[in-house]
RNA sequence: GGAGAGAUGGCCGAGUGGUCGAAGGCGCUCCCCUGCUAAGGGAGUAUAGGCUCAAAAAGCUUAUCGAGGGUUCGAAUCCCUCUCUCUCCGCCA
């Protein structure tokens, strides 16, 4: 969320900002409301003051046992004037506070101008793409010609986009978890944090995916589906940004404890709607993943300090496990709604002969924080807004995808990265014995 | 699921219809005194808005005592709904 005092005093600039994501401030609509929302305020707090002093008046000559009764007959006629005036403000702030909970963040002056994907600018390549001398699979064939993934049971069970892993497989799945997590926790300063699946609408908003994001994610509700009533209780998180950055929701944090660095392994639940015949064969796409997130909780000096710091942790996961990857800075036009910049990393899947998204790492500074309130007291003992940050550090099933792809032998087995071996009881491959 | 108790400022805690944005205490800031790993005295100390103003400063003003609604000229206080916390019982991984 924007600030509105920003908006009311430097409109022309915010504007121009957006365009740049290609987001159209309704820049009449706003004025208008702005105009009325000035003068009905104006009115209706000069006849709350009235109100007040009138009662007060009230209040003292009863004290004193005098008579009332003219007063009382004064403040009854402007009675009905006010509750108008109040009603109507109140329906203008909601107007307002509709527009401003569907603008997007303003984009860092670092970021690059662009309309989509095709705008963003690569920053640095780690690694070289291996060179196989034989005919290579994808992660599908890989995984389904050793016996150890299985969609045709996953879709029984659930319906298409959902996975089912077995065996050495399903381990290390679980080893890239594992060894995630210990790396941030015990390299990276990161606390481990474990948090609810399930959250509520207040904590989507907070974050952004709400109101605007909503047909993305799944809603829940206790006791199934009422018919009465459709008003979903929960939604399951689309990420652990979601839960984590909340934490901080509706509280000031004592600076001495800045910067908040919290590491989560969660799994992630999004309709994907919106994306139907995008990835749908293998694990790059699902309903259901898992992913191990990052989050910064900063002095707002400190947050593009933060998101490079960041970016470095994910990173250090692919340079660990020797996959090739890339950093991109995504573009006005690519960039997520809550983000002032974001780096994207691409790891290189051989069989797609490309790059793709693995994580995802932004700075949405205060917009955010402003939404939940999530502050800080500062240098002068003021509360003041926390600058707010995510990443991927990874997403679970793209790196396995990685690992699938890159480390495939032309005998259809795969080699156990070495950091994982500890995690994978000291298998070092994956092949047709190996697979229970 | 059943029964009961509760939610007040940075913290503790008073306050059951009126001069209450809220006593008192703790903490914190500044000043004085004293003089040295202490004690005492005084003052100050919530947040978010709006308006005036070129701006700052300042002033005026509104809202906020878990959330939302209601009663009333007036609500922290009365009524209703909800959320959360605690205690006991039941159930349960």
């Amino acid at each position: 969320m924007l600030e509105i005092q920003q908006l009311r005093t430097d409109l022309d600039n915010i504007t121009r900002e957006l365009a740049k994501r290609g987001y159209v401030f309704p820049v009449t609509v706003f004025n208008k409301l702005e105009a009325e929302r000035k003068a009905i305020q104006t009115k209706t707090q000069e006849l709350q003051a009235q109100r007040n002093t009138a009662s007060k008046k009230i209040g003292y000559a009863k004290s004193r046992g005098e008579d009332v009764t003219a007063i009382m007959a004064e403040v009854t006629q402007f009675g009905g004037e006010l509750k108008q005036a109040e009603i109507q403000l109140e329906q203008i702030q909601e107007q307002l506070q509709k527009i401003l909970l569907e603008v997007p963040n303003l984009p860092h002056s670092s970021v690059p101008q662009g309309k989509d994907e095709t705008g963003n600018m690569s920053i640095r390549n780690w690694g070289t793409p291996k060179i196989f001398d034989f005919e290579i699979k994808d992660h599908v064939s890989i995984g389904e010609g050793l016996g150890l993934l299985d969609f045709e049971a996953a879709a029984k069970l659930s319906g298409a986009r959902f996975s089912v892993m077995k065996g050495s497989l399903a381990l290390l799945h679980r080893a890239l978890t594992q060894f995630m997590l210990d790396q941030h926790t015990q390299e990276h300063g990161y606390t481990e944090i474990y948090v609810p699946y399930l959250v509520n609408t207040d904590s989507l908003r907070g974050t952004g995916q709400l109101p605007k994001f909503a047909e993305d994610l799944f809603a829940v509700r206790a006791g199934g589906v009422s018919k009465d009533d459709n008003t979903p209780s929960f939604h399951l998180i689309p990420t652990a940004e979601v839960p984590i950055t909340n934490m901080v929701r509706d509280e000031i944090v004592p600076i001495q404890e800045l910067p908040l660095k919290y590491v989560s392994h969660t799994p992630c639940f999004r309709s994907e709607a919106g994306s139907y015949g995008r990835d749908t064969r293998g694990l790059i796409r699902q309903h259901q993943f898992d992913k191990v997130e990052l989050v910064h909780l900063v002095h707002p000096d400190q947050s593009y300090s933060a998101l490079e710091q960041l970016v470095g942790h994910a990173e250090k996961i692919l340079q660990l496990l020797d996959l090739p990857y890339r950093v991109m800075t995504l573009c006005t036009g690519d960039m997520g709604f809550s983000a002032a910049k974001t780096y994207d990393i691409e790891v290189w899947l051989p069989a797609q002969n490309t790059y793709r998204e693995i994580s995802s790492c932004s700075n949405c500074e205060a917009f955010q924080a402003r939404r939940m309130q999530a502050r800080f007291r500062n240098e002068n003992g003021k509360p003041a807004l926390l600058h707010t940050l995510n990443g991927s550090g990874l997403a679970v099933g793209r790196t396995l995808v990685a690992v699938l792809e890159n480390y495939q032998n032309s005998d259809g087995s795969v080699t156990i990265p070495k950091v994982l071996r500890a995690y994978m009881n000291g298998l070092d491959q994956i092949g047709k014995k190996g697979g229970k």
